[in-house]
DNA sequence: AACGTGTGTATAATTACGTCA
DNA sequence: GTTGACGTAATTATACACACG
């Protein structure tokens, strides 16, 4: 496997190097340092030094990011959920760039989270968007048991309050936010699946009302063909004709012009053939 | 068979903007 | 009128699977 693609990102390029000045006593692995290289937990500004400590040291414990940076990081999350107890420590998907704007989750709504040290350090940052243009977004895998729980919980309603938020990020040891983004992604994804099954329903009935329109058609035709076919004004027999229900109407003539004896303007065709439709079969359509 | 690479897909995360209390 | 919370829509970016040479 090659290098990930974040590892050309500037903030793993500094990385990179900086590794590369000890890496030289360690082994020449490029994949080791490709996974070096996915920590972007915290770099330190100061140039040519890479330093994974320096923000941290008020918060968490050391000795997990000491051991976590030289994971992948979704895997690292992984084992970091099953081996560590809730909320023991900083959440390992920092997103980097995505606090600057939005500060929802360092409402009061979580500050007691253990991630508030993730978001001290991303408040703390949040001043430097230079600083913060470094550090590209990790991208957290959810495991097996995180999407169910979640799709669980969205079969049972689909938008959450803010305590149900909480309660479900306690319990996948997730971000708030995390769940949020979860919830507004399987939002639009349903949003999505229901309107390609809507446009595949429209695309049905247009099918079926091109082939309607089209059989019409086809009968419109036939029926002027036997028109053409028949001589004018041939008197129609009586026993032909038939009455439109709605509008009273014989065959294109009035019950009033059919009473008077009036010859018709239009001669009605004969009755055609029995396979073909009869406008008088169906009122509306006739008149 | 193993490896590197390009590509497509799924989806987490971000951003912009609208609505509402 | 302003603000903050929350929603959607659009978009970006990443992880991963897979085909191919």
């Amino acid at each position: 496997m090659g290098l990930p693609d974040s590892a050309t990102s500037h903030s793993d390029l500094h990385l990179v190097l900086g590794l590369a000045l000890r890496g030289a006593a360690e082994a020449d692995d490029s994949e080791t340092a490709a996974k070096k290289g996915s920590s972007n937990f915290m770099v330190s500004s100061g140039g040519g030094e890479p330093s994974l400590t320096l923000a941290l040291s008020g918060g968490g414990d050391s000795s997990t990011w000491q051991v976590a940076k030289n994971i992948d990081v979704n895997k690292v999350c992984e084992d970091y959920y099953l081996t560590s107890s809730p909320h023991s420590g900083v959440s390992c998907f920092s997103s980097g760039s995505g606090r600057v704007k939005r500060e929802r989750d360092l409402s009061s709504e979580d500050l007691a989270e253990p991630e508030a040290v993730d978001r001290v350090i991303s408040s703390s940052r949040a001043s430097d968007e230079d600083e913060d243009a470094t550090n590209s977004r990790k991208k957290l895998r959810l495991t097996k048991e995180q999407s169910a729980l979640l799709e669980e919980s969205f079969k049972q309603h689909s938008t959450l309050n803010p305590k149900q938020k909480q309660a479900l990020a306690r319990q996948l040891n997730l971000r708030p936010r995390q769940v949020e983004v979860w919830f507004q992604n399987r939002r639009a994804r349903t949003k999505l699946k229901q309107t390609e099954v809507d446009c595949e329903f429209l695309k049905k009935c247009c099918e079926t009302l091109t082939d309607e329109n089209r059989r019409l058609q086809k009968e419109v035709q036939e029926l002027k063909a036997l028109k053409l076919a028949q001589p004018l004004y041939m008197p129609m027999p009586a026993a032909t004709l038939t009455m439109c229900p709605s509008c009273e109407r014989l065959g294109g003539v009035s019950v009033s012009d059919a009473a008077s004896n009036k010859t018709p303007l239009i001669s009605m065709a004969p009755k055609p053939p029995h396979h073909l439709y009869n406008p008088f079969t169906n009122p509306s359509a006739a008149c």
